[in-house]
DNA sequence: AATGAATGAGTGTTCATTCAT
DNA sequence: TATGAATGAACACTCATTCAT
């Protein structure tokens, strides 16, 4: 019956719990009431620890951001076939999405909830991705005549959507071949749209 | 000047007072009361008229989907110039949600707060749609090996995306062309991905 | 099993339990739930007609400071017997605080707590009295020699004190006369400090 | 330059600082988390010493009041002039109370509160004071035909009512002669009402 | 149709206190 | 001696909803 008592750990399962949750419902819509179930720890507990609830916000958005941010940057590095860099570099982010659904969503609930979108990070994250951009359209990779901002926004709002609504299409278009279902169709697609063509002998665009 | 008794113009005010607030701050974020002091009227005559919050919100809702609805199909219509179609089509789409900036915010609290995202209206609206984009498919107008799923996402994605986000992008993109502030561009840009090139002569694509 | 709606009502009462609640335990002393008991009425509705349990402190001051103040101006007034005025001033005085007792602990809590303690209407009659003490020195009345502040702090300090530690002081004072307990030979002893001999030609005092 | 391990320092620390905001902001207006911030320790550590917050209050109390009694005790000697004794002792109150104005707040905090007023000291203090007034009137000096109860309350009300009150009965009074400032004139005022006049011959005061 | 009285549950936060380290 | 983890009760205040008028 004895207590554990290990700051470190309590506060590490709070934060776990307060990203379900806020992730879930948003900050104005998880209270700490049910942050506290979620993790096991009385609501003084939490508030003792961090405060006030918009801290543990912040934690667990920088805590996330980190996390998003540090898997690109594994996955973006400049070597290797230069064609292979912009492939994969999409499918970094299709997959940490995917594998991370509760991210986007705290993303979505911080843009309508007015809290701070773009932190210092995530800025950066943002100016190397136009740089790579940048190189790649200079490269002959990815097409010229795109503004780097209609690219960026094609790449990350079309995840984003088809994340949030995938299902939902998928029931409607009425093309149900199974193999859709594999993930990767939708990062290939998406290629083909920004990539120049491989064979670059044409006139073509 | 007392107040005139009249159910359906004060109905009609509290339901745009509403929008207004739930767009801005979500269904759990808006209270009645906020709803009452915005629209001039009693929390109690509020839910004299709609029961609960709940269906305001759902009328609201409602409301917004439908115009949205409308605006699209009298601008879906097929005639005229087959390649002006597809611009015509996503322009609207993309005019209609910078008119109308509280719309794109309402879906996507929608989306968030898990209220029911597609009405029977906005699923005749996403079939009508695929049906178009598979018919400019077919007419050589839009690129064939994509799929349709994967153009109905990057053309809203990338409208949501540009819209919630634009104004970052452009700071953090250091092409500050003036002329890149007329909206236009994106949709053309938009454009050049998804459509065949005219001179369709090259192998491209 | 009829709820009897009567705002006004309702509200006089909760302001009478709470002027009972703020004198017996000052402002941050008394809760809002302790007020709801005590008045019979729910939290919630309390919070419905003030607002904020400060609105409730101030209505609370504000009838009683009003309540002392128009008794005082009863009272105060000039004509009749000079000599008389002044004791009937003080009189009065010291009858409203031993007649309400709860004004007393009223004023000291908004002292101690930092809570505006003159209002526009305690200031006017602080004037006044200062007007009154200078009249009665011109006219012989009250000694002259001493500075008016001094006699008001006399007055109104003696009266603060003696009806807050009187008991003690009756206790630990060795001569019990009985008579003593009249309340009236504290105001009387308090005059003949204060006033001038009447039969000036003798040995005073 | 680690924190050496000295309970005593600790302690008196802690004390200090509590007695700082005790009489700031009274018993219940204080939290230990307020002291702790104040004494630069921990809250644990705080009740670790005193086991609960009242009893960290009555420690505070007593060492205050037994400051101020054993302060009055070196002034209260009836050695010398006879006259010059009342106006030491008044002056000697008067002294200490502006020296140290946390008292007085301490004092009225504690009335109002309900935290037993007297300790026996404070008693021993009293009877002492009752025997003196008794002495000085049998000896002449103070007006015979005045209760000492109201000789007491006369002497430490105005002079808890002039250090509470003082600065706004300065600035409501429009005698604002600059010497009026100086604290000396209001217990030379005092005396002046309480003392026998020295000359009694005259037509006294 | 329209108001506002009334309620009970829920909000984030503060608090004194206990206890393991 | 000293810290801080942990709790449960209390705080002022907001909320959606019901109901009398």
């Amino acid at each position: 019956m004895k207590r554990i008592r290990n700051g470190e750990m309590t506060q590490s399962k709070v934060i776990d719990g307060a990203e379900v949750l806020f992730s879930r419902h948003g900050f104005s819509g998880t209270s700490i009431r049910m942050i506290a179930e979620e993790s096991g720890y009385s609501v003084g507990l939490i508030l003792h620890h961090f405060k006030a609830k918009e801290n543990l916000y912040r934690i667990v958005r920088d805590k996330a951001s980190l996390a998003y941010i540090e898997f690109l940057k594994k996955n973006l590095q400049y070597g290797g076939d230069r064609r292979e860099i912009a492939k994969r570099t999409a499918l970094s982010a299709f997959q940490y999405f995917t594998d991370h659904p509760s991210y986007l969503r705290l993303v979505w609930w911080a843009y309508l909830e007015g809290k701070e979108l773009f932190s210092e990070n995530e800025r950066m994250l943002t100016l190397k991705t136009f740089e790579m951009i940048r190189f790649l359209q200079k490269q002959g990779i990815i097409r010229k005549n795109i503004d780097p901002q209609v690219i960026l926004s094609v790449l990350l709002g079309a995840i984003h959507y088809w994340l949030s609504r995938g299902p939902i299409l998928q029931e409607l278009s009425q093309t149900k071949s199974s193999h859709k279902t594999n993930k990767d169709f939708f990062v290939q697609d998406l290629m083909k749209l920004i990539l120049k063509n491989k064979s670059s002998g044409g006139k073509c665009i």
